[in-house]
DNA sequence: CCTAATTTGTTCTCCTGCGCGACGAAATGG
DNA sequence: CCATTTCGTCGCGCAGGAGAACAAATTAGG
């Protein structure tokens, strides 16, 4: 249950620490890690060392601060140490990028899919040629993780997908299959659903920077949610956790495709609002940037269909207000975009349904990051290992020569 | 943000690890104690011994286990070590209780209140001179916290009551009346919800033990809700969160007191109950116990209303399955003593509505703490200090003779 | 009843890793 | 140009955990 501490699980930690704020910031003086730390100033220059000799992170030139005193060592991620590959499954067309420490997009390639759905098979396997092409044409950066975006019930453990309605998937051993498809020394594939990576990455480089807990809520064909508790993202206890679409918010509403009713994701979700307008469920994400095209040009129409959803997406808001009590509630996907016209409607049924205090403390607003926020979750899914433990990436030892292999995974192990 | 952890913090780590786990199990040896912590069998003794000067632990007899080799030393709460004072607030009566560390109920003191509301004032008054009397009642236990149970909005830092209906109160700082009605070298007062107390008392030493994902749901004359997510309760950013009880499950239901409409609460609570079999809103506690004795005599028109009740109880379950993925639904309260007749509904909804995997996942049962949970959570919320940092207790000094003043709580400087 | 095997407690030494103080280096301010 | 401030580096001290060696306490088996 609780682990103990010995002395390498403590400079472990401590290496995650400073790895860690150094990736979230990109660049960071010596002396401000010695505040944010609490360790000493040896001690970080011991740790920094470290880092550094396994490639993580390199030094610039101090630069001065304005302030008296010397001006402190600039720690900044590397630009070629290590990297992942992730990678965001959608419905029209898959991304996959090269990622560096940092969070830094150092290469992307798309995948465009059949119009009409596409066998499964056919598409892994295009994806995980894909990955394994960028991890070759990485070098001689390492590429220390795999991770996947997909929007659907994702087990953590296995990244085993056992739903994507929207791609049409049930039941794929994803992380498995792609995992396979790679040369055996690839570094670990994971899976994470695309909103949890989602409020994740908002959550590091986002709008949700420096809020520990965050709720985010992200507008697709269906509604997907991810919560970040205390820094940590919220999994459950096999991953499925934030689930928000299926809230019922309405028992005796429309039958859902999961065989409820009156879902929350029936209400809000892109055929909701193409409902309201008397548009049918066709192509959905063209015909929605088409709403909010005409909202934007002052169509009252458009407008009040969008005040309506927004009433109704403040009602589930509440509810999760409520119940986690977050300081940011982070709209993305349509909900993002949408933000303008929905945001006062989102706010007074919030007003009306969440109780004050959690309600006073909950700031709504946009996500920042657009298309790229499950892309960017999924590099930190990737990372995550790594910087959990950055013992597991090898000291670059100047005197063996460099081993090819070290491309590898060393934090398979990892629990 | 993330603390650097240097060997002060180390030591303090461990010591907690190994405390809490004593504190938990209550009896544990030694050998179990290397095995569950990973560390050596060195440190262990170092650490038992070092609690053990604090007066934290003692260490009996080893008892055989049956297997070979030598059997190992047990490890046990010290009795007379420290303790806390545990409050529950309720609306007919408030019980005070001194609980030793491993959760003993050493001591337990009743308030009975005037049947049609009190002021505030005179409540917290009893109460505090009640905690005063059994802190000095105490010894030589050293009363290292107080905490208190209330059904209400608690703001979790300050333990400020936001509002506490059943109580009749609103914006009351029950912690800082209670700490000044204290002599000043008093423990820390904290103030917790009824519901996340609960949970957290379920969790350590009820149906939950062993779980680190678990929801709690208590049926009383509202609704509550406490989390385990990941082995830690879920507070929000400032202590809110878990309000289950206002959760919307049908916008345009009856209307709340909390000012919107179709809250969960007003669909499961005692008076929904009762409405069911056409009794009025009246003393609620007595009428629903009369229910459950009637339905347990195989009265068709409880047992349907029971039904029912289990039904809307399921619906807003499954929508916290699948926000939260937890393995266990404990159910406290009112549903807890229903839990014979309502499961069969709660799970047949849970079915229908909860999706598939998390839906399999999470076993429902019925609370086993009854009436102490919150009782005990607020020990553990009161305990938490300490067991986070044993080294707030002073090692007992045989040659310093004991000063009277080491009564007090050393604990107030942590965060 | 006695011996072998096994597991644990105890003690001792070793060594890692962090803090601290001293000193030099690099900036600002007057 | 010097005082002041802040920071990096180096050396030392030390806490605390690991591991080995030995003693102790039990079971298994004859």
């Amino acid at each position: 249950m609780s682990q103990g501490a010995n002395r390498e699980r403590l400079r472990r930690r401590n290496l995650s620490t400073v790895l860690g704020q150094v990736h979230r910031t990109g660049q960071l003086s010596r002396s401000a890690l010695t505040r944010s730390t609490g360790l000493s100033r040896s001690t970080i220059a011991a740790l920094v060392a470290d880092l550094q000799s396994r490639g993580l992170v390199d030094e610039g030139p101090p630069a001065s601060t304005g302030t008296r005193g010397r001006p402190s060592t600039l720690v900044h991620t590397r630009p070629d140490g290590i990297g992942v590959v992730a990678v965001d499954v959608q419905v029209a067309r898959s991304t996959v990028a090269l990622v560096g420490l940092g969070g830094v997009v150092r290469d992307r390639v798309h995948l465009d899919h059949a119009p009409h759905g596409q066998d499964v098979g056919a598409v892994v396997s295009a994806l995980t040629a894909l990955v394994a092409d960028m991890i070759d044409a990485a070098a001689p950066t390492r590429v220390v993780g795999v991770g996947i975006s997909v929007a659907g019930i994702v087990r953590g453990g296995d990244g085993h997908v056992h739903l994507a309605p929207n791609l049409g998937w049930r039941d794929v051993h994803l992380a498995a299959q792609v995992q396979s498809g790679l040369p055996p020394a690839a570094p670990t594939v994971r899976v994470g659903n695309e909103a949890d990576l989602g409020a994740m990455a908002e959550h590091v480089r986002g709008a949700g920077t420096g809020t520990d807990d965050l709720l985010y809520v992200s507008g697709e064909v269906g509604v997907g949610g991810g919560v970040i508790v205390g820094g940590r993202p919220l999994v459950g206890s096999a991953g499925y956790a934030g689930e928000v679409g299926h809230m019922v918010v309405d028992p005796a509403g429309r039958p859902c495709h999961c065989g409820s009713r009156g879902c929350w994701e029936t209400e809000v979700g892109q055929d909701a609002l193409l409902d309201l307008l008397g548009r049918g469920p066709g192509r959905g994400h063209d015909a929605v940037d088409q709403v909010l095209a005409d909202a934007a040009a002052g169509d009252a129409w458009a407008q009040d269909a969008l005040a309506t959803l927004g009433g109704r997406l403040g009602l589930g808001l509440a509810n999760l207000v409520n119940l986690f009590n977050p300081q940011k509630v982070v709209l993305g996907g349509m909900f993002g975009r949408a933000h303008p016209h929905l945001a006062d409607a989102v706010r007074a049924e919030l007003d009306r349904r969440a109780l004050g205090p959690a309600r006073a403390m909950a700031e709504l607003c946009p996500a920042q990051l657009g298309e790229d926020s499950s892309l960017l979750g999924a590099a930190e899914l990737a990372l995550s290992a790594t910087l959990a433990d950055p013992t597991t990436i090898p000291p670059i030892d100047p005197a063996t020569h460099a081993d090819p292999s070290t491309r590898t995974d060393p934090a398979a192990a990892s629990g």
